[in-house]
DNA sequence: AGAATAGTGTCTATAAGACAGTATGCC
DNA sequence: GGCATACTGTCTTATAGACACTATTCT
């Protein structure tokens, strides 16, 4: 039995202001590779996964290394294994996606977190990239997409209290399409995922609209038997 | 970089008469573990992933060598890593599902086969099984029966032609709760994923019920991007 | 003819979508 | 007061479910 090398990559999510338009999109985080294979392309963060390490934890540690903070949301993606996926070895690659709070993400300065080759792309302009990664954020958009229409994990991508004005943009941002501020508003408040905090958010040029937060005691997506992944597992357990 | 151990399992479900009532229930086959760790149990079927072979290709193997015929449909389920999940050593188990059909399934009596060792289990009567398995079988029930409320992979358990009775045969057994006929029929029928023949069941008791066949335009199942595995790919290539 | 399943019709409840209309705060 | 957004009301359409009813074949 010849050693496969076992590595985790993590397609991470946010909204951040599009460069263009400054309207919050959807982007990822990619990392520029430094050597060969395909040195210079962008890719995936990710890495090998350490002997002891839950597969998730290992996700993790992507997650801290590219974007320095504890991810909302975490969720088994797929796992690929072609045998030619890398040129240079017979590589499986179980990968993740998150979901990461855009007040959380910050500026990194310090020495250990190199801006030069890490970098956010806006969800739907994503350059070629590495190994077979653009399969990779394709089937993650998707999955992120068809989730969204059906779970509550765009408070994944959401601070701690928003306007229902707020949420919607956030599904209009993951959906790439309109919604009608009426029915969607009607569809979240009779979804029971969020409570109105009973403020209003002051300040805006128009009527205040009344703050909302989510209903803690819900989960965010329905796993079945399998609950959410935990990046940060106190002790050892997990599947 | 200590090894890792890849390895993959497939939980394989078909219809089958039930021991007792003798009408078709779900059936898992299991195997019989003959070595440490868990001597004596029953576990799904699996083994080592080969150097040269795709995820895939590897679960195709385990379904001949346990069933002996070409499933109809496989998907990736979930990869299970944690740490201790084996007594043994660090091992990563990349799990699928398989649909098989009934007719195909036959009595395998060639020396190869250790009928012994390999029973059929109906899916709500399994034993305790060996490693995490139990979980592994339990997540995968939740994932055939959601999916088979909202694609046509009943299919992949039914032979060629058929009556809407048997489609919804098909399905009660995996949803394990009695559907009404006539919407049953409406559903199927507005689905467009079934076509009539033009035949009719002869034989039969009562008035011959119209037979189907399956729009083979249409795929199975909706897994985004990423089609349908392939368990025995004509050359190489794959995810 | 009677039994049993095949197949159709129809009513109700629910939800999604379109869109008109009212409310309220800031300029 | 005007405007932009917050928020409500209501109509239409599609679909799921319950269930009554008709059709056809075999015994």
């Amino acid at each position: 039995m010849r050693a496969i090398g076992l590595a985790v990559s993590t397609v991470i999510f946010a909204l951040r202001p599009h460069p263009a338009t400054q309207r919050p999109a959807l982007s990822i985080p990619l990392v520029r590779r430094t050597r060969e294979p395909y040195a210079g392309r962008w890719a995936l963060p990710g890495g090998w996964v350490d002997p002891d390490e839950s597969l998730a934890a290992s996700a993790g540690r992507t997650l801290v290394e590219t974007t320095g903070v504890r991810p909302s949301y975490l969720e088994q993606l797929y796992t690929f294994g072609a045998p030619d996926r890398s040129p240079t070895g017979r590589v499986v690659s179980v990968v993740y996606w998150a979901l990461v709070r855009p007040e959380q993400i910050g500026e990194r300065t310090d020495a250990a977190f190199d801006s030069v080759n890490v970098r956010w792309f806006v969800a739907d302009d994503i350059p070629h990239l590495a190994f077979d990664h653009d399969r990779i954020v394709e089937y993650s958009l998707w999955r992120l997409r068809t989730k969204v229409e059906y779970t509550a994990i765009a408070q994944g991508l959401l601070g701690e209290t928003f306007t229902l004005s707020e949420l919607r943009q956030v599904h209009e941002a993951v959906l790439d399409r309109e919604l009608d501020p009426a029915n969607f508003r009607r569809q979240a408040e009779a979804s029971g995922a969020v409570v109105p905090t009973g403020e209003r958010l002051t300040g805006g040029r128009h009527r205040p609209p009344r703050l909302y937060r989510f209903d803690t005691s819900a989960a965010l997506a329905d796993n079945g038997p399998l609950g959410a992944d935990d990046p940060f597992p106190p002790s050892g357990e997990e599947q």
